[in-house]
DNA sequence: TTGTAAGCGTTATCAG
DNA sequence: CTGATAACGCTTACAA
């Protein structure tokens, strides 16, 4: 039995009404009413039930965060980021991660109804279907790293496609022609747009694509490793390794450290997001910076204004840019001599 | 205005007591009764709404997770561990993060009130003060890594003294005898068990703890980096460098690298926590392993009983048991051959 | 097996 | 400036 707004009145001398006045700050309370209102719920321990806050005003002031996976130091940042905004609205986050099936996610979503003020989904296979047949029209929506871009959602992606070809330029500038990737996965947006953008690079250069050395993997160490190690046993080796993200950047390196294979001298490496590790492996990492807290904070920003005014919500498509870092795994350091980004 | 149960009973000529069992399993109701009545629901699209529910059952199906930051690795293994779990149990999890100042430790905890059915707070500083004066009595609480051991909370921590102990214990019986550490800082709890630990096994050894050669540090890659740094500045330098964290023993192995001191044969280097990109770097590095996802998934099954069943719910301190894991950074590895170990 | 109706703790509208 | 009181949508005795 916790105390209530009617303990506080009762033992104040006044009425409900004043007390929630007091603590909404909506109507006139006279300062010396107000000061004993307050005094008496400090006194009780008084809060707010949120429940029926919520049920009078039909605001949660809490959004929700649909993750694909917890993996690895990308989501943590945009976790991060959007918790950060959320506080600054005077929100809460409800996180709901390793969501990678349709299924689960459309199971989540529902799981999320009239908990929550808006959404964030990061589904990198989410389909409108899924999204329309589970979330109530009335809640704002933003999509992060999703494939639906023009589909009427508010929708916020990286420019993957830019940066992965800024990548592969930057490699074949610097000599590189037989240049590997090793993917994000078939079905993953942002893997399937970073692909894109090392073919468009490859092809601008008249360059044909060699399948043979374009290995699948998943985003994970494991697969970075995996994929190195392929590419190796190949007759014809590349001189160069573009990974589809840090993490797997990171795991070829350790395939090629223990082949003994030199980085960069005999193999370049790059990688994709710049999470805060990469300067701090060897060689450091070149890689495209990604402002992963940005993005969360970005999301949230534009959810709150959604939230704040549902009617005039801007459902566009907005793209977060990317910049190349170069260090020292791929070779080039010298030729752009950015000496900031050695490390600290 | 979206569908409520009225509308559903209506709709489909019952009362909205039996719309209500057959949503919760609770009292019986005619199997042609159910069926129309869940027809109707999916055809209005009806959502139980939650906040009503909570109000009335006084149970919100959401537990609150207090992080102290949301950097890196280990966090978002452990958020994991918990959402998993939750998720099992029917719930969400509604995170804070960026808890390092007490005042904002207790501002999170004050605002999490009424939300949540119980709450999982890891802020390695807090202390009972706080707690009490900002937990209501009623909701259940597991502490993760705090301080507070035996003060009559539920509290969970990894072994950081016994993990610590161990490392340097290896370190000794490979010969150093000047064993540098980088400390996690002096307010943080696992930093300062690990710095405990570090200096049990020394005295055990009857080596005197040499306060050069102790840096402090804050669990960042730069403060790995820059002790790194500060030690090889040293006249004396040590021969091994046992930092608190993996992201500080990369961050040293960085600048060690660009000092061009090898590793391990010139410094050996090692660290804690095992995180996932821990086998990956160069050289793979030997840390004191830490289940922490399940570190996570621990809390939150404790916390689910003490929701379930307050009244026996048990109150004592629990320790999750280290493993070492010896990879190459220090040095050892052909003395316990754990060829498993090896990458992938 | 089903219906009625009294809460749950706030907010908000209207009078005073 | 303050007080009654009707929602808000659901659960749950208690009746039927």
């Amino acid at each position: 039995m916790p105390t209530t707004i009617r303990d506080v009145a009762r033992e104040a001398g006044v009425s409900v009404a004043t007390v929630s006045r007091v603590f909404n700050d909506s109507g006139p309370v006279r300062q010396e009413t107000r000061t004993r209102i307050l005094e008496v719920a400090k006194r009780l321990r008084f809060t707010p039930n949120t429940a029926a806050r919520s049920l009078s005003t039909r605001r949660t002031h809490t959004v929700g965060v649909l993750l694909p996976d917890l993996y690895g130091e990308f989501f943590s940042e945009v976790i991060r980021g959007i918790d950060q905004t959320a506080q600054q609205h005077g929100c809460h986050a409800l996180v709901s991660s390793s969501h990678n099936e349709l299924a689960e996610v459309a199971a989540a979503l529902r799981a999320m109804r009239g908990r929550v003020d808006g959404l964030i989904v990061m589904a990198p296979e989410v389909d409108a279907a899924t999204l329309t047949a589970n979330v109530p029209d009335r809640v704002p929506l933003v999509l992060l790293n999703t494939p639906l871009c023009d589909d009427g959602y508010a929708s916020i992606d990286v420019d993957n496609r830019g940066g992965a070809e800024q990548m592969t330029r930057h490699l074949l500038r610097h000599g590189h022609r037989r240049i590997a990737h090793i993917t994000g996965g078939a079905r993953n947006h942002d893997g399937r747009e970073r692909l894109l953008g090392y073919r468009a690079a490859l092809s601008a250069a008249g360059i044909p694509e060699d399948p043979a050395i374009v290995v699948a993997g998943d985003f994970t160490e494991s697969a970075g490793h995996d994929g190195a190690v392929a590419l190796l046993a190949l007759a014809e080796r590349p001189t160069a390794i573009f990974a589809g993200n840090d993490s797997m950047a990171i795991g070829a390196l350790s395939a090629l450290q223990a082949a003994g294979v030199r980085v960069p001298e005999e193999m370049a490496v790059v990688g994709f997001d710049d999470i805060p590790i990469a300067q701090y492996v060897t060689p450091p990492l070149t890689t495209v910076r990604v402002a992963i807290s940005s993005l969360g904070a970005r999301a949230a920003v534009r959810l709150f204004q959604a939230i704040q005014a549902p009617a005039n919500a801007e459902r566009h498509h907005e793209t977060v840019p990317t910049e190349l870092v170069i260090r020292r795994s791929c070779g080039a350091q010298r030729f752009s001599p950015n000496l900031k980004e050695a490390v600290r």
